[in-house]
DNA sequence: CTAGTATGAATGAAGG
DNA sequence: CCTTCATTCATACTAG
């Protein structure tokens, strides 16, 4: 592993040695990639394949539903917009007020191994929330990824 | 609680237009509906799409929860435990099929717009509390959508 | 102030 | 790819 950073903070190189990282993630990586990006994930804990795979999954398409107009009841926006997505789709919301987003998207994965109890406010929640569930035992690990852009 | 305090009060028509649907959307209103409410919603306040979306799926999400709390709580003794372990989604305790619901939602929406001043204690408290975050703009509304279903 | 609750928001995981 | 469910987080508001 080059990347060689400690803690959980893996550099996605999605792109692979493809210079096009300009956010322009083409889909979702190569099988390869993700079984490699998993690999290295693996080490922090258990995150198979599959938990990669729904995340580039999942991002993508939440990152096109954001920036995808059909925000809806706009203005005046008489455009000719093709409407003929048979508007089924549930999530294209997101209003187009949402400002620019800043390109400098670094792709970077922050880990938060639930291994790690903050202990914060979050804790106190959860303990009323939990409420008990007979199986103390998490055999459902509820790997909490959570990726942040820098 | 709800002070019985009631804003506005929105009618969705569920099941209206969106290619001759005859009504039969009891459970999910789908994009045309949610675009169609958002619409309606916008006039009062920066609601989007989005936000309607997610009242919608968390009331449904909710609903279901407090349905499986309740039910787990019903089995009392019931040992006829089909805990079908074909299952490899997650850790569903009880999946009895509990019996379609009768539905009978009527669809109205309950807007409580936070200009309002009809709280008289809670503006006190939230005085002491907030003690005004210096932004009195209310640029980024904390969108504290209240709907209620009669 | 603390505890509890309700709800919006986000994301992981599947299903189709 | 799109839709949906389930779970969790964060925050607002209420009550003691």
């Amino acid at each position: 592993m080059d990347d060689g950073m400690s803690g959980f903070c893996i550099k996605s190189r999605i792109g692979g040695g493809g210079g096009g990282c300009g956010g322009r993630d083409s889909g979702t990586p190569s099988t390869d990639q993700i079984q490699k990006i998993s690999s290295q994930l693996s080490f922090y804990g258990k995150i198979e394949s599959k938990n990669v795979f729904y995340w580039f999954q999942n991002h993508k398409a939440r990152e096109r539903q954001k920036r995808r107009r059909v925000s809806s009841v706009a203005h005046e926006q008489h455009d000719q917009i093709h409407q003929d997505d048979k508007v089924s789709s549930a999530k294209h919301f997101v209003d187009v007020n949402q400002v620019s987003e800043p390109e400098r998207v670094i792709e970077t994965l922050q880990l938060f191994p639930l291994n790690t109890f903050n202990a914060s406010e979050s804790a106190k929640r959860r303990l009323f929330t939990n409420e008990c569930k007979e199986t103390d035992q998490m055999d459902h690990p509820p790997l909490d990824l959570r990726l942040s852009f820098l």
